[in-house]
Order: structure tokens, then C-alpha cells, then sequence
DNA sequence: GATATTATTTAGGTAAACCTAAATAATATG
DNA sequence: CATATTATTTAGGTTTACCTAAATAATATC
């Protein structure tokens, strides 16, 4: 099946989509895809003649089990591309989302499983997001956002956004990497900064920048 | 500057076609880039209003210095791609054009530079062939086809066509690789193979994969 | 030098993926 | 519940890069 990048977009948008709004509309797609909501319609209804996506008009776009299949390959070639840029090229963890997003799209298969093989089949890409693997399983670890958590909880950083260049130096340049442990010391009223101890050295991060950041609580009895 | 896929891949065949014809003509260029004639036509006429090209009707194309810088500029990434994915991620040799053939056009500039950075500033591709400077510089060492060579005559292997992945392979297994020196042994006659002696080992080659095999001589008095 | 052949161009058409503007459906508000 | 607002779709248009078929130009052959 050849399948065009405008398509293979599309597919990755309803899956992050789904993921991070539960439901798929019209105008949040082409909101995130940069196109018109008109534009969307019409290739949201070639998707459904492909079988790739279920789609009722007013009702949403859901992805059929093919259509996942292709979003998760997809994305595992962004994710596994972000780790090799990052970490064998020494590309800053802030530039590699954007050469992904070209390069998923170019890769054979071959050269995708040689870069796995590489990379020691990895399962998490620098910003933390999983890694599908072939057969198109994925790691979910139901993680919360650091914006909404409370003074004295402990937690891991799971997750950054990997979308926004600026955002992701800001993170870096406070030591905010997945799998660092904190605990949350102070949160400021009216949607103001967070203070968080890392290895008993504090720092502060503004909310809007902790809404983008996920993390894994690390319970009490631990 | 924003050019598609497209006009890159014509200013690359216009390049290599004027290299290895001398002049370029609108079938040659249709027949290299699977395209009919007339489609051709069409868009040499494109190129010609955007600069890149020289065009008169019925009597050929030229790159412009626009159009040839552009050519370079993506022939430096197709062969920078080579031979990283051959020396560094270990491809096989008959592999890496297929692949560089996509990843060309979708490589940023500092992916180029840090890849050039990470192979310490090659002038070669791993079927021999010059990658052009950043400047657009270009070493066309003068060399000729082994098929020309006659009996008795010493050379080194300078460059193999690196667009058919069954020749490499068979050169490959040859053991003729750039850089390789040899001399010619015998010559058979009807266009029949050649026999090679490197390092007192004799191979044989057959006339067609000859023709596809660049030397430069080794004189006489060295 | 007329005619056949080959090369090239012109004209008109298609598919993909976008667009704008207008129409319609769904949802919210007084 | 009538109306305003927002979401979505429909209709028609654009651009890019192809295509086929027909016309024309250049070249080769008798």
C-alpha cells in the first residue's frame, strides 16, 4: 500500500487527537494540521472510501484498525528517528522533533529496523513519548500533568511535548529530562510558578510551561 | 528559496546528464526520470522562468549557476547520505543509493553539515563518487571506462554507477571497490570479459559491468 | 528533394491536496 | 422556542506534476 504523506499526517493527527481529546472533530484536525476545516472534510471522506478511518458527518473520525496500524508505524519511525538524531548524531533534544517530521516519511523499513537495531530497541523517544513497536503495541503509562499537582507530591517526569522548539529548551535548561525525580515544594496562587526540588536543588517553572510536561506520581508507600 | 521534489530531481538529471552526454535533450531527460516527453517539456519550460535553466526549443537545456548550484547542492546530500548510511549504519553499498534517493530531499542544512561534521569532511562517496564542497565545489578527477582499458595497462578503480543495485552487488563480490589498483590481463575478443589481476589474484569481469566501472590510469613511470 | 522517421511541442485532461465562499446543521442564549 | 453563533459540509476553483493524442519541427533515407 502506497500511502502519501498527506495521508500518512492525517492518520498521525487523529491518533495524538484521539489520545489527547478523546474525541476527533472537524476543526480541531485541521487546527493542528495547519489546512481548513473544508479540507479536512474532503480528505477525511477519501480516508473513510480507503477504510483507513470510520467517519459520520457532524459525528467525528475515529481510526479503523488498519488506519492505527499505519499511525503507529508512522510514529514509530518519528520516535525511533528523534532517539537516533538525539543521542547517536548528538542533535539538541530541541531540534530533533522537526527533522523527524520530515524523515518519517523517507525511511525504508529496512533502515528503520537498522536504526532500532542501533539504538538497542529502544522503547522511549528523548521526550519520553513510547516507541510502538512492529506489531504495533504501545506503552501508555497513564501519566497526569505536572501543572496539576499539589505541594509536597513526588513524581518522575514522564513526558514533554515535543511540538515547540522554545519549550522544550526552557525544560532543558532547567534539567526537567524524563525520568528525573522531584518533589513539588511550593505552587504558586492564580496560575502562578512552581517550585520543585530535584535532588535537593529547587527550581521554578511557570505553569503554562508544567501543563505540557507529564509526569508518573511516585506513590507513598515507596 | 522553496523548490518541490521535483525540480531538484530534473536539476539533478540535467546535471548528470550534461556530465555524461554532453549535451541534454528532452527525451534522455524524460527516459532518466520515467516521465514522457512532453512532460518534460513542460517543466523544463518551468525551470526556464524560474532561472534555473537555459532553454530553447528543440535545442536543449543548460543549468544556469542557480540551477547548478542547486543540483550540487542536492547531489552533496545524496552522496553525504551514502556513505553515512554505508561507513556509520552499516548498509550494504548496493542499498544506500535507493535509500539517499528519498532521504535527499528531506534532510535540513544542519542535519547536512553535522552529518559531513560526523564523517570528517569526506570527498568521496562509497561508489567513488566526488561529493560536491558546500561552495559547490567539485573534484572531477578525469577518468575513463574499464571497458576502454587494453591488455597490459594498470589502473585503480575510481568509481562505480551506484543506480543499479544488482551491478554493485556483483562488483562487490569482485572485490572492485574504489580505490582498488589492478592490472589487465587479458581481453577477450566479441565484447567478452576482461581479467583483471589485483594483488596476484585474477578475477574476471564481464564487458557491460566494464562499462560501468571508471579507472584512473596508473602511468607507466610511476 | 520528396518522403519517412524520430524528436519535440502543443492542447487538453487527470489526480492530489489544498483553497474560498456559500449553504446547512448543530448548539447555545435570551 | 426563536434567533444567534459555531461547526461542518458543499460547490467550485487553483496549483503541481503528471498524462495522452495530435501537430509540428528536425533529421535521415531513397
Amino acid at each position: 500500500m502506497i500511502l502519501s504523506e498527506s495521508i500518512e499526517d492525517y492518520l498521525k493527527a487523529i491518533y495524538a487527537l484521539k489520545k489527547e481529546v478523546g474525541k476527533v472533530v472537524t476543526t480541531q484536525l485541521a487546527e493542528r494540521l495547519e489546512v481548513k476545516p473544508a479540507s479536512v472534510t474532503g480528505m477525511v471522506r477519501k480516508l473513510a472510501d480507503m477504510k483507513l478511518v470510520t467517519y459520520k458527518p457532524y459525528q467525528g473520525v475515529a481510526l479503523t484498525k488498519a488506519g492505527q496500524k499505519v499511525a503507529l508505524e508512522v510514529i514509530r519511525h518519528h520516535r525511533l528517528l528523534e532517539l537516533y538524531l538525539n543521542e547517536i548524531m548528538g542533535l539538541p533534544w530541541d531540534k530533533v522533533h522537526q527533522e523527524a517530521e520530515k524523515l518519517e516519511h523517507a525511511i525504508s523499513e529496512e533502515l528503520e529496523d537498522r536504526i532500532d537495531q542501533l539504538l538497542g530497541h529502544p522503547t522511549t523517544d528523548p521526550h519520553g513519548s513510547p516507541i510502538p513497536s512492529k506489531a504495533g503495541k504501545v506503552n501508555n503509562s497513564s501519566s497526569k500533568k505536572l501543572s496539576e499537582m499539589k505541594r509536597g507530591e513526588k513524581a518522575k517526569i514522564a513526558e514533554v511535548r515535543d511540538e515547540d522548539s522554545e519549550l522544550l529548551r526552557y525544560v532543558g535548561e532547567l534539567g526537567l529530562f524524563p525520568g528525573k525525580s522531584f518533589e513539588v515544594v511550593n505552587v504558586a496562587p492564580y496560575k502562578g510558578p512552581m517550585t520543585l526540588k530535584i535532588k535537593s536543588k529547587k527550581i521554578i517553572v511557570g505553569r503554562e510551561a508544567a501543563k505540557q510536561i507529564l509526569v508518573n506520581k511516585i506513590s507513598a508507600w515507596n
